[in-house]
DNA sequence: GTCTATATCCCGATAGAC
DNA sequence: GTCTATCGGGATATAGAC
């Protein structure tokens, strides 16, 4: 897509600004991501992304979709590697941690943003693949279905807390803070699964 | 501390401006809030804070302190309602996730405002309370320090994932929301102490 | 010392020309 | 579909009034 002229004119201004978007909040955080910066990257004038997002956070939604698809396939390619539901589950929760820490900012668009996703049905739709991937595992780990959900819900919030307080720099910096909070999500996942059924027994 | 000729002038700008901070992320969350708004509802112009805080982030940071003396305050007092160790851990995850949907503003600034706390000496300092609470229950819960650590950093991740996804509106909204993730965050600690067991007992 | 007044810069957003 | 022009608001920095 060649530009026009030494400008950016080739017509697809929408998806180079999702990408652009991805690259400043890369640099310098969600807080720190602004339209015109985007815009500068790509030769644009700052009106030219109201041709296509309403307002600012329109564009971070269009980011929160592309990153739920990212999202959806890491989880997906976790769980192919393991055979049982319970090892399903548990490689799920290391891979919600380690998207955090590889796709930082597409985890910050999601989680972090400030984004109220009911404004945004698109964005809605696009949980929904992430959603599913979660339950349908546990349909499979857990006959009862009130017992799925809440072991759904405690491994969504042990992966979703590893996740924020190792990219809060709480496990520290580098591939290994990365490792070592994976490693904390899967035992955790196995250790919910086995106390659950400890205390079902008892 | 009256004001003098209508004007704010009583010489605790300092402190006024942090309860003012409070109130606006109270009323547009982290994200809105500004330097200006909070001087603009004291009266005063919005070169004065400077004088207090070199900038927006050192304000922010004045929360966060303030911030952790009541999260010490409310997870002390709910560990001081249990006996065993394990039932003040499970307390105090309670007691975590309704200080996050309590004192929203508060922890808001603490975990959401994007604060750099290394940068913060103050603020690394106002973290040690909160720190030792889960340490000393520990060490008690827990003869083997490997393990122990390993459990304080598993229930501090599930406690702050069920925070994060009911302030996130994904339990719904209202105090019912606020009791079940509550409920949820307990009986997650219950399960990974009880997983923890079975596991190393196999 | 504490606050006011002021000036500059950046961002979000809109209106109208091309 | 993009540009020019422009407005309003917030952040930051400095000079000076009290």
């Amino acid at each position: 897509m060649p530009a026009k002229g030494g400008r950016y004119h080739h017509g697809d201004l929408r998806s180079a600004l999702v990408d652009a978007a991805i690259g400043v909040i890369a640099e310098r955080g969600v807080r720190g991501f602004s339209l015109a910066e985007a815009s500068r990257r790509l030769g644009v004038t700052t009106a030219a992304p109201y041709r296509h997002f309403a307002d600012r956070d329109e564009l971070l939604a269009a980011v929160a979709v592309r990153a739920l698809s990212v999202f959806a396939a890491m989880l997906a390619s976790a769980a192919d590697t393991a055979d049982t539901a319970a090892q399903r589950l548990a490689a799920m929760a290391g891979a919600y941690v380690r998207f955090a820490a590889q796709q930082r900012p597409l985890f910050d668009a999601l989680y972090n943003s400030g984004l109220d996703k009911s404004h945004y049905p698109e964005l809605q739709r696009a949980w929904e693949p992430v959603d599913a991937l979660l339950t349908v595992v546990l349909g499979v780990c857990d006959g009862d279905t009130v017992a799925a959900d809440a072991l759904a819900d405690a491994v969504e919030a042990s992966a979703h807390g590893h996740a924020m307080l190792l990219i809060g720099g709480e496990y520290g910096e580098g591939p290994d803070a990365v490792n070592a909070a994976a490693a904390k999500a899967i035992s955790s996942v196995r250790a919910l699964i086995a106390g659950r059924q400890a205390l079902r027994h008892a």
